[in-house]
RNA sequence: GCCGAUGUAGCUCAGUUGGCCAGAGCAGCUGAUUUGUAAUCAGCUGGUCGGGGGUUCGAAUCCCUCCAUCGGCUCCA
């Protein structure tokens, strides 16, 4: 017998070799029916592998990120049997589970794979799953993992083969189908009832530029067809919060392909939208101690490679501008900080006066290849909420901190409650990707470490997206279709203040090297305003809305009446537009929703007479009438509670 | 940059297997209407069907090529 503990620390004695699903079973044939899989003193297990001594074991449902898991991984397998079926011959790279289903990277030979074809794959896999075969785990030798992939010609598997210890490989094997998989899977295909093939795209194998590109079928499966149309039924209501979509509706920026790919222009509402945006970002650092500073669009070529931003993207960048007398040549400026770099180096610095926390609105440009363009999202040419902190070592953990708490701020104040804080290190395998010393990387990582341990804050750790002057500590966001994107960033930099030979003067009377933390807490402009975008659906909160209120008369008769609401708005810096167009009330009202405008003030006869307004609230309707100072107030009470900017003196 | 899909008025979209001067709604303009909480009515304007080349008696429809957009991949100082 063994002794089975459960999470909530209750304890069964069952036969050795009892699996997680007769488990289950001996709970409630309920609970049977819905485990996908089981962890086994934490190691996540198939549900029907034997266990053979005592355990703690979890169950997992669909209602469980593992249950999913282990759900589409299967689901995945399942349209690989599909696939050989139909295209006999197909070789296999590699196919998990995602957030949101799985994918396959898949070679078809001389075949080829197309949108069209999804619909016979997904009525293959359908058919293969009413069969309700078994996912069947077998361990396997090297050798006969090589045997069999030799045999059957897919030259991806055995590579990967190659790079997995003997004793450790397992075979999945369904119907048709054998896989090289470690697990776990679904007990058996039945369950996989709704499926839909979502697209199909290319991939690199092993996400390798300069290897072959595989064909990559994206798919979701689910245990009801009702559960599948509500997924995408979710997916089309994404669609609509794209912010490409809403930009152009609610008329905030376009682009221009004379003007050239990837560089937004801000039209006059989204300009304004950035403006509050800037507006609050500059309070809130002017607060905790930065200081603005400007510098040129442009940089002399040895700017870069004393920074070393000429070695590692000179070629990657757009060309540079030659001046025609001297020939001295000048890149646009990808970054700022080589600039700010020579702003600190324009006198000698005192240990007393750091930090100096230099502040610029930077507008950058930089290559990127065509197809990585996106929207707002990805540019080529944006605007940083940048800063370079030049501080003491001494120092750099405590303003760190300080940059952490300020990001918090910032996200806190447009309520983005989900991120995700990613710690970026170097690949220590890669070291050519880099510059600096060992020891300095070890410094700069440890400060980020630390620091965020100290703040409390839950990062996950990534090796290998450092930046290459130093490590990074991100905060990514995701937009309305789940796509992560890093918006904060701080960076820890012991490299460019030795490049540029950067130094001040301590209280030993020597010379020391000052540490350099560069900042961004929106990241770009642009890339904020987007995510933003996708999180409101564009229905910004009052203190950022372009337009906060729409008077929308009634008549011809109370224009004067409008009018006068108009200027009495505006003089209380409310931005307010008015709507006297030819128009019943009706349509003036559907205008404005369309247009998210926050409130609309309906003015007629009524409201006239009283001195009134007519308060209509967008998406909540009809709120009553108020006198103007009563609107005013109302108005001004709710822009402060969205957006807080902290006392002086109490840094942030 | 790579793979795939898409590209018809400012916007959203129709245009069957190549065949009457390329259509609709919204927006815009003109006029009527003077309106009370999500679309008043009528008329008009507007497109070398992404650009270029080709096949054909005839091309928005077929082919080639370039460009852009979208979904991925790669990349992201």
């Amino acid at each position: 017998m063994i002794t089975i503990t459960f999470p909530d620390g209750n304890q069964r004695e069952y036969v050795e070799g009892a699996t997680a699903l007769e488990i289950a079973a001996s709970i409630s044939e309920g609970l049977a029916r819905n485990v996908l899989a089981a962890s086994v003193n934490d190691e996540v297990w198939d549900a029907t592998r034997p266990i053979m001594e005592d355990a703690h074991i979890k169950l997992f449902t669909w209602d469980s990120k593992e249950g999913k898991a282990a759900f589409w991984h299967s689901s995945a397998h399942l349209m690989a049997e599909a696939l050989e079926a139909t295209y006999p011959g197909i070789k296999f790279g590699i196919g998990p589970p995602i957030d949101n289903g799985f994918y396959y990277d898949v070679d078809p030979g001389g075949a080829e794979i197309t949108a069209e074809d999804l619909p016979k794959i997904e009525k293959k896999m359908l058919e293969l799953a009413r069969q309700k075969n078994t996912y069947t785990r077998k361990d396997v030798s090297k050798k006969e993992a090589i045997e069999y992939f030799t045999d059957k010609g897919d030259e991806y598997k055995l590579e990967l083969i190659d790079e997995l210890e003997d004793g450790s490989i397992t075979f999945y094997e369904q119907g048709n189908f054998t896989d090289l998989c470690k697990g776990p899977h679904i007990p058996h295909t039945g369950p996989i009832k709704a499926i839909k093939l979502l697209s199909i795209a290319g991939a690199y194998w092993r996400g390798d530029e300069k290897r072959k590109q595989l064909t990559r079928i994206y798919g979701i499966t689910f245990q009801k067809q009702k559960e599948l149309e509500e997924y995408l039924l979710l997916l089309e209501e994404a669609k609509k919060r794209d912010h490409r979509k809403i930009g152009k509706e609610l008329e905030l920026f376009t682009f221009s392909e004379k003007v050239g790919l990837g560089l937004p222009m801000w039209l006059p509402k989204g300009a304004a939208l950035r403006e509050r945006l800037e507006q609050f970002m500059r309070q809130a650092q002017l607060k905790a101690g930065y200081e603005p500073v400007v510098t040129p669009h442009i940089g002399h070529k040895d700017l870069y490679i004393t920074s070393g931003h000429y070695e590692k993207y000179g070629e990657d960048s757009f060309r540079p501008i030659q001046t025609p007398a001297e020939g001295e040549a000048f890149f646009l400026k990808p970054m700022n900080c080589p600039h700010h770099c020579e702003l600190y180096k324009s006198r000698p610095r005192s240990y007393r006066e750091l930090p100096v926390r230099l502040a610029e609105f930077g507008t950058v440009y930089r290559y990127e290849q065509s197809g990585e363009l996106h929207g707002l999202t990805r540019v080529r040419g944006f605007t940083q909420d940048d800063a370079h902190i030049f501080c003491r070592a001494d120092q750099v953990k405590d303003e760190f901190k300080k940059v952490i708490d300020l990001v918090l701020y910032v996200f806190d104040a447009l309520s983005f409650s989900e991120f995700t804080a990613q710690i970026s290190l170097r690949d220590k395998m890669n070291k050519s990707k880099y510059i600096g010393t060992d020891e300095n990387w070890d410094k700069a990582e440890q400060a980020i470490i630390e620091a965020t341990e100290e703040k409390g804050l839950n990062a996950v750790v990534v090796t290998g997206e450092a930046a290459f002057y130093g490590p990074k500590l991100d905060f990514m966001v995701k937009d309305a279709l789940g796509r992560e994107w890093q918006l904060g960033t701080i960076q820890v930099d012991y490299n460019l203040p030795e490049r540029f030979e950067l130094e001040y003067i301590g209280s030993d009377n020597d010379k020391h090297r000052p540490v350099m933390i560069h900042r961004a807490p929106f990241g770009s402009l642009e890339r904020f305003v987007a995510v933003l975008i996708e999180h409101c659906a564009g229905d910004f909160p009052l203190w950022l809305a372009p337009v906060q209120v729409s008077i929308l008369s009634i008549s011809e008769k109370y224009e004067d009446y409008a009018q006068k609401v108009l200027k009495y708005l505006n003089n209380s810096d409310i931005r307010t537009i008015i709507d006297d167009r030819n128009e019943k009330i009706g349509k003036k009202i559907r205008d404005a929703e369309v247009q998210k405008i926050p409130f609309m003030l309906i003015v007629g006869e009524k409201e006239q007479t009283s001195e009134q307004v007519a308060v209509r609230k967008h998406k909540e309707g009809d709120k009553g009438s108020l006198s103007l100072p009563s609107f005013i107030e109302l108005i001004q009470k709710e822009v402060i509670s969205e957006s807080t900017v902290p006392e002086p003196g109490n840094p942030i």
